[in-house]
DNA sequence: ATTGACCGTGGTGTGCACCCCACAGTTTAT
DNA sequence: ATAAACTGTGGGGTGCACACCACGGTCAAT
């Protein structure tokens, strides 16, 4: 069992993230000893941690994290990796769209020769 | 001159955005009534503020606005819409990395086969 | 003169994912 | 026993671009 500063630095996520994570109900320790209230994480804590690590790497969100938690057995990771991916890319043609507009604005502002 | 719920009618912006631009000094009104402090805009204010509307449209911040004002011959509008685009083309780039992040951590996934 | 529409200011709220701080209790090491 | 190191909680702050509110003053029309 760790202590909070001991599992931060196991998993690079801080303190803060972790009692974030903790009162998002997206991480919640393994143990919190009732007479301080310390939060206690265990190997099995290792795991999910470094899951929510990479996942935030991805791009996910603390609710499409919350998500993926809901299933212990994770069976819908591919299904949401798989739409988290499909948000991304309708991103992309968005993005894609603006160059676009200002590609055609910047067209418009040369039609007027000297 | 009109006044601010004119001025908003005919450019498109809230009265908020418009009293928040002259807070930000963005678009700034052509008089300013000392007595009552009424904010009266002119012909030369629906310019720029159609400009700055078309601007946030394609995806501008309010400091990117800003130096967009700097400099009141626009002379160098071009050069930040260039500017912007890149950013914009920039941002795609890490959308896709993204992307492959996540097909590689499905590729994995799928190296169990039953 | 009165009423209703308008205006400004100052403040709070929004969503996201935390960071940072002070304060007070607790644990660990010496 | 004592001091240093750690922990929790509660609160505020961050950046962005406004929206929304109440309050009080003001303007326009009648």
């Amino acid at each position: 069992m760790y202590k909070i500063s001991e599992f931060a630095e196991i998993t690079g996520l801080s303190k803060e993230t972790l009692r974030y994570y903790a009162e998002m109900k997206l991480l919640e320790p393994a143990f919190i000893d009732p007479k301080n209230n310390y939060r206690y994480y265990d190997d099995g804590s290792i795991f999910l941690a470094t899951l929510l690590s990479k996942l935030r790497k991805l791009g996910f969100t603390i609710q499409e994290m919350i998500s993926v938690m809901e299933d212990e057995s994770f069976s819908n990771l591919e299904a949401l990796l798989v739409q988290k991916k499909r948000k991304i890319l309708k991103q992309i043609n968005e993005l894609q769209l603006q160059v676009e507009e200002i590609d055609e604005f910047l067209a418009s502002g040369k039609e007027e020769p000297e």
